[in-house]
RNA sequence: AGCGCGUUGGUCUAACGGUAGGGCACCGGUCUCUCAAAUCGGUGGCACGGGUUCGACUCCCGUACGCGCUACCA
């Protein structure tokens, strides 16, 4: 039933000693599954956790609780570590590095049939040789009944079995679970006491819950349960956070920690994130809401920083009225935690992120686009890489030298939309007919090019510069302001307003756009002359 | 169904049992060649019903609603 070289509980407690941390140091851990892409959440806690470790002396670790084999997702493990790497949060322990590993459940069989003998051996644990339609029938009588679910008292076919009807069942091969002798009662209740919640009662847990799953299996892996408390036992965790879904089961942990005589972590379980849909809120769901997955927001470019301000303050709201240099260095508290789970608000988001990336210089936004660039929109490297002064330049219209920066990139995919139009590479010419020049004839429009380009002055004072249009404005027919043009519309093609737009639009192929002038001087006066030639005809 | 967690404007959050305040969003003004920004102002809230109290967002009970758990998923 076990290896031979199986080693004893003590030996392993010799090999993961207690670690040597100051007083008051919180050892904590994120337990990814790669059944799927890192969630949002996974995201959060991670951080939480990372930064009440490191905050405190002690040690954030790493752990992949991969014992769900039938749904594991190929590739997730190197997407978490991708993830982590973005939001740098890298652990202190993890896969290949660090004392207490292995840090992946499903290279910790022996460590699980270790503790799982044990139990057996103290009868604290059995073999269950229940199949599936047993279990589905018991389930069915006592759902008929109205008798709490579950696998317990004297629905538990196999708790009190005689030993040679067991021996009878390995004889003939038959696969089995190893289950926990629970020693909850029927209506007993649990008390316990949450680092955010204070004291908690709930129902105790009388389930004989699976601790060893099939012998079918190739790797004999532990569930989840047997795996928290054997795994955060010998990695001397000492702070379990984790989502407020698991509260259900803390009567079942603390059961499982008794029993195998450990001492109980403290827990801490925090409200999860949520999404908005018509008339309410749901939990983030990692198939249906593509903002749930972390790639989403490593895909769309927002950075680091950003995300990590916004989570910081969901955690704590206290976080959320710092600033964001400042905030990324304030101590998350567990005691300032909400127990709500809000909502993910992307459009706060996009305004936390411009306003950080608007505390950034040309240069730095720059290397990050390119870096974003690089992985998420191939086709723009080149044109960077053909153009550096150009896009320095471009990134510098109304940021470089001004009191308040332009807010126009939320995230880095954003540059394309907004400074694009700078490359002539990413540029295509506009035409008196463009729809984007609204409202006034096409051969005013020509005409007005035509001029524009035949007297065009690349002056480098803005005042002077714009007096180019506003006097071939004049000279076209154009209202000098809008109000005189509101008042007697039928006398101008337009105001000064709509002759701008002939403009704008001709050198950056949209209605709205940085200041003009400042366009113009990066873009160089021969590509002034090109774009606006173009609409001339 | 049972058990648990929760509920302050649209959203994130403050407020010893004593005038419900701020951020984002939204709306409007200013600025202006457009947009963004900036700045000024505005709309909007204690889920409901009881109880305790001189006084309840706050404490207690109930109801409603939301979320979760009741798996060989985590």
């Amino acid at each position: 039933m076990f290896p031979a070289d199986l080693p004893e509980p003590a030996e392993l407690e010799q090999r993961y000693p207690e670690r040597q941390l100051p007083a008051g140091a919180l050892v904590t851990r994120i337990g990814p599954s790669p059944t799927g892409w890192l969630h949002i959440g996974a995201l959060y806690v991670a951080m939480i956790n990372r930064d009440i470790a490191h905050r405190t002396g002690g040690r954030y670790l790493l752990r992949i609780e991969d014992t769900d084999q039938a749904r594991e997702l190929a590739g997730a493990v190197d997407q978490f570590q991708r993830a982590f790497d973005y939001f740098g949060l890298p652990a202190d322990e993890f896969d290949g590095v660090g004392d207490y590993g292995p840090y992946k459940q499903s290279e910790r069989e022996a460590i699980y049939l270790t503790y799982a003998r044990e139990l057996l051996r103290e009868g604290k644990a059995y073999l269950c040789f229940a199949t599936e339609d047993e279990l589905a029938d018991i389930r069915r009588r006592q759902d008929a009944s109205k008798i709490p679910p579950g696998y317990y008292g004297g629905w538990a076919i196999w708790r009190d079995r005689d030993d040679a009807d067991v021996q009878a069942k390995l004889d003939e091969g038959a696969p089995y679970v190893i289950r926990f002798r629970s020693p909850g009662e029927v209506n007993g209740r649990a008390v316990f006491t949450d680092a955010i919640r204070g004291r908690l009662e709930h129902e105790d847990n009388r389930n004989d819950v699976v601790i060893v799953k099939s012998s079918a299996n190739a790797v004999r892996l532990p569930t989840y349960h047997f795996a928290h408390a054997v795994d955060d036992h010998l990695m001397r965790v000492n702070l379990v956070i984790r989502a407020e879904e698991w509260i259900s089961s803390v009567p079942t942990h603390l059961q499982l920690f008794a029993a195998l005589g450990f001492e109980q972590p403290t827990y801490a379980h925090i409200a999860p994130l949520m999404k908005q849909i018509s008339g309410g809120k749901r939990k983030l769901s990692k198939r249906k809401d593509p903002e749930a997955s972390v790639d989403f927001y490593v895909a769309e470019g927002y950075p680091a920083a950003a995300m990590l301000y916004y989570l910081r303050g969901l955690a704590n709201g206290r976080l959320a009225e710092l600033p964001l240099a400042e905030a990324l260095e304030a101590p998350i508290e567990l005691a300032e935690f909400g127990v709500a789970g809000p909502l993910v608000d992307l459009v706060k988001l996009d305004d936390i992120s411009a306003d950080h990336i608007a505390t950034l210089s040309g240069p730095e936004i720059l290397a990050a686009v390119r870096v974003w660039a690089a992985d998420h929109d191939a086709d723009l490297v080149p044109v960077i890489d053909a153009n550096p002064e150009l896009a320095l330049a471009a990134l510098a219209v109304e940021r470089e030298g001004v009191e308040n920066p332009r807010k126009d990139l939320r995230k880095w995919s954003d540059f394309r939309t907004a400074y694009g139009f700078f490359f002539p590479e990413l540029f295509t010419l506009v035409t008196a007919d463009d729809e984007r020049i609204q409202g006034v004839d096409p051969a005013l429009i020509r005409a007005f090019a035509a001029d524009f380009v035949a007297g065009y002055q690349h002056l480098d004072d803005g005042q002077e510069w714009f007096g180019q249009i506003r006097d071939l404005a004049t000279k076209h027919g154009f209202a000098p302001n809008a109000k005189e043009y509101k008042k007697n519309p039928d006398a101008y093609p337009g105001s000064i307003r709509e002759a701008s737009q002939i403009i704008r639009v001709a050198l950056t192929g949209s209605t709205r756009s940085p200041d003009l002038f400042a366009v113009a001087r990066t873009l160089g006066a021969d590509e002034v002359l090109r774009r606006v030639g173009a609409v001339a005809g």
